[in-house]
RNA sequence: GGCCCUAUCGUCUAACGGUUAGGACAUCGCCUUCUCAAGGCGGUAAUCUGAGUUCGAUUCUCAGUAGGGUCACCA
């Protein structure tokens, strides 16, 4: 049987990374069996849709090379994919499910509904609902059809009987005791199903083989497997279903990703000048773990090696620090001209066209202010004027940032001179006494040498600056960072000389 | 609170009854070094608690504890 998977996100928020994981692991396994992935639009809840976010998601989902075969924009053998073009589909499945007993017309009230729960909740009840209306007679019923009463669908739980189903991703046999399972509401009165209806029947209707999810959908997995008993498919015909442990965001410790973090959100950290290659390399390992404990994988190594018996049980740590490491790592493999072009593309898809309050929403957190935020994003406009220029001064940092965003700080100061130097920093104590005489020493040095940088060796500069420290009896460290600080700005920099040479003799002397 | 799930270094995890409990990130130390990194070498650090099964439990069972999910005409 062909292996199919689904990614099927509401229309009503931004992706986070927790849907980018869920579509990462359908992608591989249905790539992996050279099965079919798809992408469906739940859009059923009208209420909470909210325009864009569904052209959102599929963008930042492609964005990140996970195509689909069949979906909302590309179409496929069973289309249409957006639910709310499915209704009449729906019709027939619940109108089955009443007419074999598997489910029941409810033409209670939402008043009665809230009134219900509110009794409940205050004499410490299970808030449920009643069952009033499922033993209604067939005249009642008629009668209530004639007056036009609106009516919901309610799935008939079977009393003192077992459901029970085997979870592919965490390998448990859970088993519950159907008197603890609510008649949930399949159909609105609008008459659009839930959920639970929609879903499940497009997934039969649709040949999903596997439904991958997230934990939240556990407890209402026995209205899924009713609904399949019910719609007549056998148990082992049944799409095989697994739920993912949630992602906890350390932030707020043993809480999933806040809704309103956004640089959780699924292109928080492309924009703030991560590699999509280390991000997904990070996200694989977010539930995920071969036996062999190897953690780099290229997207096409992980669809040959991901199976079902690595998956975890337990929910993990959002862990920043690793993040880090794993998108150091992948700028370093990079070569200089790839890393240029990465970082040159980083700017003009990225940064340059996503709205300045979303940026801000993202970037803001790392202690930088909305000022030094739009500062940075005019100088990134400016850094991609000259490729080769840029390209030379990348090369003095691809190694020492952890992203793109770090990079573009940290070649801040080959454009803009530093004002506000600190000149009493820790760094500089021991000399604190002759900076006056050191830094003329060093402009002497400097006027000394060649107008053009290209033909400046590292000896005679560095013999120059050493003898300058024998002059001043200090240390030659504290006289590189002399000019250090003149020249950058701050303590740390890329490696001195070359910065030199890139900056040029005439602006170097203007700024010791 | 009911139901369900989870529990190995700070974090992500490996060990599918017998290991000096392994790896990675983080952290610490040393080397390298004009700073910061990167790189190399090394160190600290874990089986939640209590019973039971067993010759032997990280591993199996039960209980406790702690954490999570869910209890909508939302997905």
């Amino acid at each position: 049987m062909t292996i199919r998977t689904r990614i099927a996100p509401s229309p009503t928020g931004y992706g986070h990374l927790g849907l980018l994981r869920t579509a990462l692991y359908c992608y591989a396994l249905a790539k992996k069996n050279n099965g079919q992935f798809i992408w469906r639009n739940e859009d059923t809840d009208q209420e909470r849709f909210v325009p864009g976010t569904l052209e959102f998601n599929m963008k930042w989902i492609k964005e990140f090379g996970l195509n689909w075969d069949e979906g909302p924009d590309v179409g496929g053998p069973y289309a249409p994919y957006t639910q709310t073009e499915r209704t009449d589909i729906y019709k027939e499945a619940y109108e089955k499910l009443i007419s074999n007993g598997s489910a029941y017309r409810c033409f209670c009230t939402k008043e009665r509904l809230d009134e219900l729960r509110q009794i409940q909740t205050m004499s410490k009840q299970q808030t449920r609902y009643d069952g009033l209306c499922r033993n209604l007679t067939q005249e009642e019923i008629d009668k209530n059809l004639a007056e036009n009463k609106p009516f919901t669908v309610r799935i008939k739980v079977p009393k003192d009987t077992k459901i029970e189903f085997d979870d592919i991703i965490t390998h448990n046999h859970i088993v519950w005791n159907s008197n603890e399972v609510d008649d949930y509401i399949i159909v609105k009165s609008n008459g659009i199903p839930t959920y639970h209806l929609a879903a499940m029947y497009d997934d039969i209707i649709m040949k999903i083989t596997y439904i991958f999810r997230g934990t939240e959908w556990l407890s209402s997995t026995p209205v899924h497997i009713l609904i399949f008993d019910g719609l007549g498919i056998k148990p082992e015909d049944r799409p095989l279903i697994g739920h993912f442990p949630v992602i906890l965001d350390p932030a707020t410790p043993g809480k999933k990703f806040s809704k309103r973090n956004n640089s959780f959100r699924i292109n928080g950290l492309v924009i703030r000048g991560y590699l999509k290659s280390a991000i997904l390399n990070y996200i694989m390992l977010l539930g995920w773990a071969p036996k062999d404990n190897r953690e780099l994988f290229t997207l096409e190594e992980f669809i040959q090696i991901f199976d079902l018996a690595g998956t975890q049980k337990s929910n993990p740590n959002w862990d920043a620090k690793k993040m880090d490491w794993f998108n150091g790592h992948y700028s370093r493999s990079l070569t200089l001209d790839q890393y240029t072009e990465e970082f040159i593309n980083w700017i003009e898809k990225y940064l340059t066209t996503t709205s300045t309050e979303e940026i801000n929403e993202v970037l803001i957190s790392e202690n930088i202010d909305a000022d030094k935020v739009k500062k940075l994003i005019n100088l990134s406009k400016k850094v991609i004027a000259d490729k080769s220029i840029l390209k030379s001064q990348l090369a003095l940092v691809q190694e020492r940032a952890i992203s793109f965003w770090e990079a573009l700080q940290q070649i801040e100061f080959f454009y803009n001179k530093p004002d506000n130097i600190d000149w009493s920093i820790k760094q500089l104590k021991s000399v604190q006494e002759q900076l006056q005489i050191i830094k003329s020493k060093i402009s002497e040095l400097m006027s000394s040498m060649d107008s053009d940088t290209s033909k400046w060796t590292h000896e005679e500069w560095e013999a120059g600056m050493r003898k300058i420290a024998e002059e001043t009896n200090s240390k030659a460290g504290d006289i590189f960072m002399v000019l250090r600080v003149a020249v950058v700005g701050g303590p740390f920099s890329p490696p001195l000389f070359e910065s030199l040479q890139i900056l040029g003799k005439e602006e170097v002397l203007s700024r010791i």
